[in-house]
DNA sequence: GAAGTTACCGACAGTGGTGTCGGTTGAACC
DNA sequence: GGTTCAACCGACACCACTGTCGGTAACTTC
């Protein structure tokens, strides 16, 4: 009956806060921004609706601030998984391991950051299109003496194509696993890299 | 001021039909099931919101029709554009073309088809995601020899991954060749084709 | 050119969303 | 234990969208 043994019933505006931050993941990415109602990320935190705005101006600069969160969460994920490896075919096994690792880890960070929900809102779909463009930018930089290697000038139009590729392929598979668990991390790697890198030809090898 | 110099200014019931199916096309692909406002779909099919309702039981009704008949299209495209072709690299190639040559006359229907935009209808999804295996299954059943002689057992765990990676692989190129024109049907084609059968470190060969 | 069909539309009701405001009450602090 | 702070909520105004209904007028047909 005392404090002690009460359940807290009301949190502190900054644990608030974050498990609205939280519940928001979940719902923009199952739903995509505009489908998303405010009303369901508030219970889904625990919360009454208008409580949401005590901690945000609104649903676009909520949807904003999870976007920032969630994209660095992501680059230090990868980035961290990445880091010791080679060159070479070493480097990217790692890099693909460390995305698949991640989407597995955290599916609605995933969906929020790279599946192409449009939002109606031209400046928000902007902000998703910069992230984008950044992670291509940070992988071909990363692949750039791989692709001088194999005669694609890296800045080419055909560097571009080959990341992209790689990109939306290793995501392809991370949505797939995502609905089709069962796998491993490492068999899932394994495959995707050795597609990759080996071709479809010589998948056995290796 | 006869007839015969004014704009005609009703259509029949099958061609505004058809332009409402048209401009329905376009707006849910951009906008997705729920975003799409039928207002909006009939003010580009020329006409006011209920006439909608004179042809169409439901919001609910057009998309699926329309799915239906654009699912349709892109099987009969993509088919046409196989027949003929070889075995092995040959016949893969004739596909990733054939695939990207569709998806680039017909951007609307890719991005309907193929974006997983969710509607927050179960049904709804779950026909879009039939219409996915479907496809999927089908390029597994063309690839098995190919597989096969990899060492990779169709139907294995291993062979649906390689069949996913490059079908979400080839989509994610069709995506970027939407958004980043220049180059051409054969060049992206080429350099699709030789990352997946060469794989990265021998993109230069052939 | 008169009559009939029907493509077309404006106005309305119902629903579900966002954002605001004033009040209430749990919890901390003295 | 009284006071203060702020986390929380119900009620409200407003807007956008779906689906309905009765009426209007552009074509066709004779």
């Amino acid at each position: 009956m005392t404090t002690a043994d009460t359940v807290r019933r009301r949190l502190t505006a900054p644990a608030r806060r974050e498990r609205i931050e939280a519940a928001a993941v979940e719902v923009f990415a199952e739903r995509g921004y505009d489908a998303a109602a405010l009303g369901e990320i508030a219970s889904a935190a625990g919360v009454s609706r208008t409580v949401f705005y005590d901690h945000f101006r609104s649903k676009r600069e909520l949807y904003l601030h999870v976007l920032g969160t969630q994209n660095a969460a992501m680059l230090s994920d990868v980035g961290a998984g990445i880091t010791g490896a080679g060159a070479g075919r070493e480097r990217m096994r790692a890099t693909i391991r460390a995305y698949l690792s991640f989407a597995h880890q955290r599916p609605a960070a995933r969906r929020l950051l790279v599946d192409p929900i449009p939002t109606g809102d031209g400046d928000l779909d902007q902000v998703i299109s910069s992230f984008r463009i950044a992670r291509t930018q940070a992988v071909a930089t990363m692949l750039g003496p791989d692709l001088d290697r194999s005669g694609v000038a890296p800045g080419s139009p055909a560097a571009t194509v080959v990341v992209e590729l790689l990109i939306t392929g290793t995501d392809g598979i991370a949505r797939w696993w995502q609905d089709n668990p069962g796998l491993g991390l490492e068999e899932v790697t394994d495959i995707t890299t050795r597609l990759l890198w080996n071709g479809l030809p010589r998948l056995g090898e290796h």
